[in-house]
DNA sequence: TTCTATGCCGAATCTTTTTTCGGTTATTGT
DNA sequence: ACAATAACCGAAAAAAGATTCGGCATAGAA
């Protein structure tokens, strides 16, 4: 796996938790996985620009933070699925916060970012 | 500014939050804001392993997708002030929370993240 | 048998973000 | 006058993160 050049300081939560699902698709994973979106290729068709790499790249580190379980059943078509653990369930709430926050202020957000468009 | 290559959909609420206090500094600059550390300089020097330069470039940010404003007094020994704008003390909660969040599984994390240092 | 789908992985490449480094302007203290 | 500090900014470089591409294996369907 990736070797990090530069150090990272874990001493506040905001950091902690950033190095949890702060990531591009990290959150989205979560929430396709709370929906009842289990497989990795159904995660990534629910998941509008995302690579299937990614989602799998994300789901490893997710599951080696203790955020998901695999089941994998070693039969059939290798139907592979995830769910939350206690520990993804438990930033559920946060999730819910951050999407709700998101879409609140969405039109705002899309007008400033024109903004930054036309001036480029 | 830096131009885009990918095109960006904020089409979910997950997605428009990440881009207003996504990236690897702006929680924490929203957080020093908001404990009254208000002007850059003493802002980088709350956050440990940051840059003078990151943290201009992110209030920047900040101030563009109006979470902080600036408070400038032209005079002196140019002494600028940020300070949360609504729409800033408007995520505040949900800072909090996942500094909560990230404060308690601190230690967890930590033992996680030295597992991948080890076998790499 | 051949094609398709799934799950996974490695490596090269590209994009984005962060850092480093240099500079400008203006004020304060010595 | 001179050094120090603050706020900024531009640009090159480095680092991190994401994407593309190819591959492997398995199994079901055509």
């Amino acid at each position: 796996m990736y070797k990090r050049k530069m150090e990272e300081d874990l001493d506040c939560g905001i950091r902690v938790a950033l190095k949890l699902f702060g990531g591009k698709w990290k959150l989205c994973i979560i929430d396709a996985i709370n929906k009842g979106i289990v497989r990795p290729v159904e995660i990534h068709k629910s998941i509008s620009n995302s690579t299937l790499r990614v989602i799998e790249m994300q789901l490893a580190e997710l599951l080696h933070f203790g955020l998901v379980d695999k089941c994998a059943e070693d039969v059939y078509p290798k139907k592979t699925a995830y769910q939350l653990t206690e520990l993804g369930e438990s930033m559920l709430h946060i999730l819910a916060q951050i999407d709700h926050w998101g879409n609140e202020h969405s039109d705002y957000v899309k007008e400033k970012q024109q903004l930054l468009e036309e001036e480029a």
